[in-house]
DNA sequence: GCGGATCAC
DNA sequence: TATGGTGATCCGC
């Protein structure tokens, strides 16, 4: 066997080139596939793309040899074993079948060229694709029969059809007549499932029901309706679950459907002799393991060598393995479904020109910016991706507490490349940007939510307050802001309700000079260090019933900074000592300290119960002509602090009450801040969230006058710049300081 | 948590 | 001349 195959390589050397195009594919059916291939190899032999993929294959046959020698070691005992974790799980698969549900999948035929045809209508009965010389999206079928299709890179496709014409792709088009469709899918079932532009799946059993008419008819009624709509055919696949109901659409495509009845014998039958690749997940890399380990052709022999797959994949993806043997496939109600990534990448000639790069990334970083800062996204991990002249992709991911992201993603990848293979450093040809990972990743749209349903409960945690509760009500939205800044500055890049420094150096030099000007380092060895508890007496102390009375009294129908001065004079007596503060900070299980070196300090939170940090606050006391001013650099908040119960209020807040009572007893009046412009988006936010807190704008610092640069250089950024008299800020918020007794 | 790999459209 | 862009998931460390 191992000899003949090498000898018709030697002679037919295109035959050992696997690529996907000859998988078989609708409308396909009639073609030279041997031709095909021949051409496909001749014209990619020879190139980077063709090493790396032979690089790749080679890689598969290895682990291919390695999970036969694996195999082949599995004992009598372990293979006994194995039928018996087998056999149960198939028993539990199987009393997990749902055949109560009907499930559609419509499948919209050869899509982009279709639309295409429809705006030009002289392209009817001609080959064509969607795509460039480089990638072609889609082929009509008259393409197809010279094995032009999708995802086959262009100057191939012409080489298999000369006259094949090119149609450079356009979304809005294609969203367009997406949109269309979706009306027709939207009376079949409201909560249908996208799944991309041209496909969908819609739970029909209600419909179905309702209407006394059968999954087929229905298919019928819909393929029509879409096509009045748009002018456009459509295939369909009905079956019990999403799967199967994929596999089905592609069976009489295009313009057709087939119907696999909710039976479970029809359904054993059907998915017996199918071949594993017609199922969704199972690609060319899988179908060739499962083939060339275990002699895996069709699905019902997923169930004959089960054995085999609990042995050496994991429990999850012999799971998979199993269902797909059994026929089992979503048939639960889709949940919302939220993004857990945005990307941007592009793909550009070899160059070693690094200005170039360095230009391509900021580029692509600009352009991912603008697409979250259009959806309100913010992100968490921020990965770059790298391909190399020769194909090889790398990644290199950072947490955003990391910074400044340029140089830390930048940098070391190119170094890594220089240590991996020095010839290609300087082939870079393409470069992504994108943020991502899972839940870490959120819409800050999302907090703009908040709104009191049925004018009682809260829309985003269900509390109940009354709208006579103005302030509390005040509060509580307060409390979500909070902790959504939170969430999203820890994400961010750890700078939490105060500014962190931030600079932009035009060079090295500058860097150097300004970092000594603006951003003082408080020595790791403290010259002194205190607990903050002894400082303070609690002399000025008053009861906590009563102060809270008075504060209530006081500011319950009216914004604060509208407080008469005598409301000012009660409230003064009821601002927290410093001994208030650490009380009820203690009682969140917080460890608040102090250092200071001249005028510098530095407020560190740590967990009493864990003994780590949670956070931390900067700044320094500036003498100014009018006199001292607490100068808030920075306040940090640690990752750690997001799973916790606490709201910002709980940590974020009692580190600023710190370093404002702080500033307080060092005889500050103002405390002062600068609200750093990112992002428009945030930084509106940003600036509210202070405001609420009690500062107030004082100057806008945009960069655009001499006059700004000072203010730069002094907090390392443009921003707003804000106020805040200490005085009202500790009267202000001295109810969440109350003793706890 | 990170980086590589696979998959789908 | 020339082999894409976007998003998701899983595995192994």
């Amino acid at each position: 066997m191992e000899e003949s195959e090498s000898t018709s390589d030697n002679q037919r050397p295109w035959q050992s080139y696997h690529t996907v195009y000859t998988n078989a594919k609708a409308g396909m059916d009639g073609v030279d596939k041997e031709k095909v291939q021949r051409v496909v190899y001749e014209m990619s032999k020879g190139s980077k793309y063709f090493e790396n993929e032979e690089r790749k294959e080679s890689f598969i046959r290895q682990k291919i040899e390695h999970m036969r020698a694996r195999a082949a070691k599995l004992s009598a005992a372990d293979l006994s074993h194995y039928q018996k974790v087998v056999d149960k799980r198939i028993l539990e698969l199987e009393a997990s079948r749902e055949l109560s549900r009907i499930w559609l999948h419509v499948d919209m035929d050869a899509f982009y060229a279709a639309v295409e045809t429809l705006s030009d209508p002289s392209l009817k009965g001609k080959p064509m694709a969607v795509g460039s010389m480089s990638m072609i999206s889609t082929a009509n079928y008259e393409a197809r029969k010279f094995g032009v299709r999708a995802a086959m890179p262009g100057f191939i496709a012409r080489k298999l059809c000369p006259e094949l014409i090119f149609v450079p792709t356009d979304f809005k088009k294609y969203t367009h007549y997406s949109d269309l469709t979706r009306k027709v899918f939207q009376n079949y079932d409201p909560n249908f499932m996208l799944a991309s532009l041209d496909e969908a799946y819609l739970d029909i059993t209600e419909v179905s029901k309702e209407r006394g008419i059968t999954g087929g008819e229905i298919a019928e009624e819909l393929r029509s309706r879409v096509h009045e709509e748009t002018g456009l055919t459509c295939s369909a696949g009905v079956a019990p679950n999403r799967l199967l109901a994929k596999v089905c659409s592609d069976i009489n495509k295009p313009n057709g459907q087939f119907v696999l009845p909710n039976d479970c014998i029809a359904v054993m039958t059907f998915i017996s002799s199918l071949p594993i690749r017609k199922i969704g997940g199972i690609g060319k890399v899988t179908e060739n393991i499962l083939r060339g380990v275990f002699g895996i052709n069709t699905c019902e022999e997923m169930l004959q060598k089960g054995s085999f797959l609990c042995a050496l994949f994991s429990p999850s993806t012999a799971d998979f393995f199993l269902s797909v043997g059994l026929g089992l496939g979503g048939t639960d109600k889709p949940e919302a479904r939220f993004r857990k990534s945005i990307s941007s990448e592009r793909t550009f000639s070899a160059t070693q020109d690094a200005t170039l790069l360095y230009q391509k990334l900021a580029d692509i970083a600009e352009m991912l910016s603008a697409d979250m800062q259009k959806e309100g996204l913010l992100g968490r991990t921020l990965t770059l991706k790298l391909k190399t002249a020769s194909f090889e992709i790398t990644n290199v991911e950072v947490g955003t507490t990391k910074c400044p992201k340029e140089e830390v993603l930048w940098v070391p990848q190119e170094d890594s490349s220089v240590q991996r293979e020095p010839e290609d450093r300087n082939l870079d040809s393409n470069k992504e940007a994108s943020t991502s990972r899972n839940e870490e990743f959120f819409s800050s749209n999302q907090m703009e939510l908040l709104y009191w349903v049925d004018d009682y409960k809260c829309s985003l945690c269900g509390a109940e307050l009354p709208s006579s509760f103005v302030e509390e009500r005040q509060e509580h939205s307060d409390f979500h802001l909070a902790e959504r800044l939170q969430k999203e500055e820890s994400g961010a890049d750890s700078r939490a309700m105060m500014p962190r420094q931030r600079i932009y150096p035009k060079d090295p030099l500058a860097s150097q000079k300004l970092s000594r000007i603006c951003y003082p380092r408080i020595p790791s060895v403290p010259v002194s260090q205190l607990s903050v508890s002894p400082l303070q007496s609690s002399s000025n102390r008053i009861p906590p019933k009563a102060h809270l009375n008075s504060l209530q009294k006081g500011t319950k129908t009216k914004p604060y900074n509208e407080t008469t001065s005598k409301d000012m004079e009660e409230a003064i007596s009821t601002i927290p000592s410093m001994s208030d503060i650490l009380a009820s900070s203690r009682a969140q299980n917080l460890d608040l300290q102090l250092q200071t070196v001249g005028p510098f300090f530095r407020i560190t939170a740590k967990s009493l119960e864990s003994n780590r940090e949670l956070g931390r606050a900067e700044g320094l006391i500036r003498v100014w002509f009018g006199g001292k001013i607490l100068h808030l650099d920075s306040i940090r908040l640690k990752r750690d602090t997001l799973s916790m119960e606490r709201s910002i209020f709980g940590i974020g807040l009692f580190i600023g009450a710190v370093a404002i009572r702080y500033g307080y007893d060092c005889g500050c009046r103002t405390a002062e801040l600068l609200a750093i412009n990112d992002s428009d988006l945030y930084h509106s936010k940003l600036v509210r969230f202070y405001q609420r807190i009690g500062f107030k704008t004082v100057y806008e610092v945009t960069g655009s006058t001499i006059g700004d640069m000072a203010h730069m250089l002094m907090w390392g950024g443009i921003g707003t710049r804000m106020d805040a008299s200490i005085e009202e800020l500790l009267v202000k918020w001295c109810r969440r300081f109350k003793s706890q007794d």
